[in-house]
DNA sequence: CATAGAGGTTCCAGCAACTGGAAGGTCAAG
DNA sequence: CTTGACCTTCCAGTTGCTGGAACCTCTATG
């Protein structure tokens, strides 16, 4: 399977799916001519990466769910230490935004928006 | 005043002090052995995009913001447009991280956490 | 006066995770 | 035979800094 096949099946671009051979994820085999040619294996781990990705776990870190995902004798414990420390950056990452998303929303409430200089935005940002 | 004392008074590093300035934000006067001298001027600017940047605008609203803060003549509409405009944009990114929050606790509750290979989070990331 | 240390300067490289584009090889259809 | 859609590699750019090397300057001290 060549790889724009592989981008459709994965839904990875074909951009991404190099890249992550460059960094050593995923090695497909090569044909004759010199395109990549993916195998069901290779397919089942774009896959795999396509779904760690979207849930927001670094490139490192999806480098090892999937050695541990291709590893029969993993411990459940590893996978979850993982999933954990990352659920832990983004409610992080949550209380960070939900504060800026306080004060800016009091913000943009105080201010007129009309045509004068007057602003209650400016002011705070000025100090 | 030079750099350091910049930075003190900024809460800026002065290597994003020297950043900011590559980027044509702030540019101070030089004394003549080459050392930056920062104005009052320039260190309210310092301090209008440590705040700025703090609300989480990006160097480029920075920028916008900071021209209008000088600008006595400047409509509130403006500012309050590039604050709603990234309002918007942090709740956004809230409700995406709230998302993958939920997918990642339900996982990480269902996940035993022992030595054993089963692993719902595996098998969910595997499709 | 020599020197050590704490400043300052410039410039280059690297981080994350791609993305765009150029230059060129390959293949199937008309 | 050519067109167009693939494929390949490689280089540069994105955002917002940050670290480090190599070198200059100032002040205090022996």
């Amino acid at each position: 399977m060549n790889i724009s096949d592989a981008s459709r099946d994965s839904g990875l671009p074909a951009k991404t799916i190099r890249y992550y051979e460059d960094i050593g994820l995923v090695k497909p085999g090569r044909l004759e001519n010199g395109y990549r040619d993916y195998s069901d294996d290779d397919l089942h781990k774009l896959r795999f990466l396509q779904r760690s990705r979207g849930l927001g776990f670094s490139v490192e870190d999806c480098r090892v769910l999937l050695s541990l995902y291709e590893d029969r004798n993993r411990a459940s414990a590893d996978v979850k230490q993982i999933a954990k420390t990352h659920l832990v950056e983004i409610e992080r990452k949550i209380a960070e935004l939900q504060s800026l998303q306080k004060t800016l929303s009091h913000l943009v409430d105080a201010c007129q928006g009309d045509h004068r200089p007057h602003c209650p935005i400016i002011n705070d940002l000025a100090g």
